[in-house]
RNA sequence: GAUCCUGUAGCUCAGCUGGAUAGAGCGUCCGCCUCCUAAGCGGAAGGUCAGCAGUUCAAAUCUGCUCAGGAUCACCA
């Protein structure tokens, strides 16, 4: 609405432009937004057509109101603000429809229909099955979900898959050493949760490697000693037993991935995320090879003398790549080669989101290019989300020293804080069920912190500082919003009192009132914006803004005792309105809405 | 060495399709609960937007170079 005010004030300016210049050809007109609100609501500079005027910018300004001002013009006032050609625009006399338009939309406010008819397949998540996840997966998590429903509310269908890492020398290293100093014991019996019962005995291995490197170390002649057993040496047999079907190593590994993948499930269910697909890496890393075949057939890859198969990178300005290798097993890109191939089969897909840290451009850039050169024109439709890593204030975590924040130990430690809030504040009843609220205050206040940064920029988290329930945090919108839902609940409490007060937009005439219309009226652009740029981080900020602004206007304006019905009636329209954007928002971001906090 | 990414307040981050006085939060200091939830609100202090040069009427924003940090450049995944 307001956008299509200021494209209609652009042109009909511009056009005043040509006459006044006396040309056809005159730089583009843009568009900004004045730093106060009392100074309108667009902004038009005039410095470009100085020179070919030959006069100052405000005196051209001054021309161009006054020759407008005379004749047909889109709605709106003019105001000259120095070199500026400003436009203030009757924000009370648009607010009917502004909250109209929120009413009518509900819980679809915001949808917008730029990708309508469009399939997208979004890959994300990706674990291991040796280890749980840790705040790592959870940016990826947080973005590939929150990704999702942007482009949902874009109006795409949405296929979210997930692809499990279940095979590899890294999976027979926990196996090998639980084999070796499991005793038996299971998650069951040790009461641990399957993945960190897993991920103990990667740890174990991992250890036992060490100790082993020491060993040879101190005395280079052990390797020939019968009773020493290299650990490396023992996984790459492991991973030979798997790969030929030893039904002993098979059973071991769907054991062990069986515990892994019930714990990541609970993980996954804590978070909020699902998946409407699950691909396992067990089943898709063979999948690549005929792609290969059909590539040397082709002619586009080439057999080396070794026997490995190759493909040139050299238009893209790289090297070369391996593909196959010379015993004729596959890669990872073999792998992801297939799958690709294999996703587009089983779901036709417009368009196939990779979301996966920025670490993997290179893979990335190289896979999209192998993909076309096989002929597939879908493989221009693929990108890589890529985004930065979560450092700890002392640089990267590292598993070996022990740094590594555990997804289910973060999430549980901000639940016990988000608990001990609500029992500060003596919000017990208020709140009803304390653990759920505390869960989805934890919730909110992790999805928000990833979320608000950039995908593409790294981040630091400080496990001792960065998550907090004050000021720009996710809890303090899921507080904003509590708080306009509480007085909703009031207002319907005492609705008789209300009766016959009619709601009168021309009444919201203050700087918030207007802030917040002219935010719930942008909310479907600010959607649109970020589901184009798969950034997340635009929803918060523009919801943090919002948040911002009702504390201020809630501070500073009665709402159900405001001066007459007729406004307290208008203001319950105005938040309500809000209310649906907030709501709507945080589905979009994962932050859970809140009745009562 | 090559390629890519990043550098904005003490810390964590916005702002970047060039436009008016560079913004938040945390932290520090000072105020505000007879009032719809103080997880709140207001105020103060805090900046050579890494540096240099260029393009432009106008540069945190675009270009080049320099410096600093990170990632990648495996017949690992």
């Amino acid at each position: 609405m307001l956008n299509e005010l200021k494209n209609e004030w652009k042109k009909t300016i511009e056009a005043e432009l040509r006459s006044y210049l006396g040309t056809d050809e005159i730089p583009e007109l843009s568009i900004g937004v004045p730093p106060k609100s009392d100074m309108g609501d667009a902004a038009f500079p005039m410095f470009p057509y100085a020179k070919s005027a030959g006069k100052a910018p405000a005196l051209i300004a001054k021309d161009i109101m006054e020759a407008l001002s005379g004749k047909d013009h889109p709605e709106g006032e003019m105001l000259v603000a120095g070199p500026y050609l400003n436009i203030r625009f009757d924000i009370p006399s648009l607010s009917g429809k502004i909250l109209e338009e929120a009413e009518k939309g509900g819980d679809l406010y915001g949808h917008v229909s730029d990708l309508s008819g469009k399939k997208i397949m979004v890959e994300f998540s990706c674990p291991n099955t040796n280890k749980p996840l840790h705040l790592g997966h959870m940016r990826n998590d947080s973005l590939g979900e929150s990704v999702s429903h942007l482009l949902k509310a874009a109006g795409a269908e949405v296929m979210k898959v997930n692809l499990i890492n279940n095979r590899g020398v890294h999976i027979c290293k926990s196996m090998l050493a639980y084999k070796l100093f499991g005793n038996g014991e299971t998650p069951e019996s040790t009461g641990e949760k399957g993945d960190h019962f897993v991920g103990r005995y990667y740890v174990r291995f991992a250890n036992w490697e060490k100790e082993a490197e020491e060993a040879k170390k101190a005395n280079p002649d052990i390797i020939n000693d019968p009773s020493f057993i290299d650990p490396d040496t023992e996984a790459q047999k492991m991973l030979r037993l798997w790969e030929a079907g030893d039904k002993e190593t098979r059973e071991l590994w769907q054991k062990m991935n069986d515990w892994t993948l019930s714990g990541l499930a609970e993980s996954y269910k804590n978070m909020g995320i699902s998946f409407d697909r699950l691909y396992y890496e067990s089943e898709t890393y063979k999948l690549g090879r005929s792609e290969v075949m059909k590539g040397l057939e082709m002619g586009v890859f080439k057999k080396e003398e070794d026997g490995s198969v190759q493909v040139d990178l050299s238009p893209i300005g790289l090297d070369k790549k391996v593909l196959l290798r010379r015993d004729g097993t596959t890669l990872y890109m073999t792998q992801d080669l297939g799958t690709a191939v294999k996703r587009h089969e089983d779901w036709p897909f417009d368009s196939l989101i990779y979301v996966v840290a920025s670490e993997q451009n290179y893979h990335f850039k190289v896979l999209f290019y192998v993909l076309s050169l096989l002929g597939y024109d879908w493989a221009k439709e693929l990108h890589h989300l890529s985004y930065g890593m979560v450092n700890l204030p002392e640089g990267k975590m590292k598993s070996r020293e022990g740094t590594v924040v555990d997804a289910d130990d973060l999430l549980e430690e901000l639940t016990v804080l988000a608990k001990n809030e609500i029992e500060a504040k003596g919000r017990e009843e208020a709140v009803g069920d304390v653990s759920e609220t505390a869960r989805k205050i934890a919730l909110g206040a992790l999805n928000y912190y990833l979320l608000q940064v950039q995908p593409q920029h790294d981040m630091v988290f400080d496990p001792k500082k960065s998550i907090s329930f004050n000021g720009n945090t996710g809890p303090y919108l899921q507080y904003t919003c509590a708080r306009i839902s509480s007085i909703l609940r009031k207002y319907e409490e005492a609705k008789d009192e209300y009766d016959g007060a009619e709601s009168n937009c021309s009444l919201l005439v203050n700087d918030d009132e207007k802030l917040l219309l002219k935010s719930i009226e942008s909310f479907p652009e600010t959607v649109r914006k970020a589901a184009l740029n798969y950034d997340p981080s635009i929803i918060a900020s523009c919801l943090y803004d919002n948040a911002k602004t009702f504390s201020h206007y809630y501070h500073d304006n009665q709402i159900l005792k405001a001066e007459t019905k007729e406004l307290s009636v208008t203001r319950i329209r105005l938040i309500r309105a809000l209310r649906t954007v907030m709501k709507n928002g945080f589905e979009l971001i994962g932050v859970p809405y809140l009745e009562s906090m």
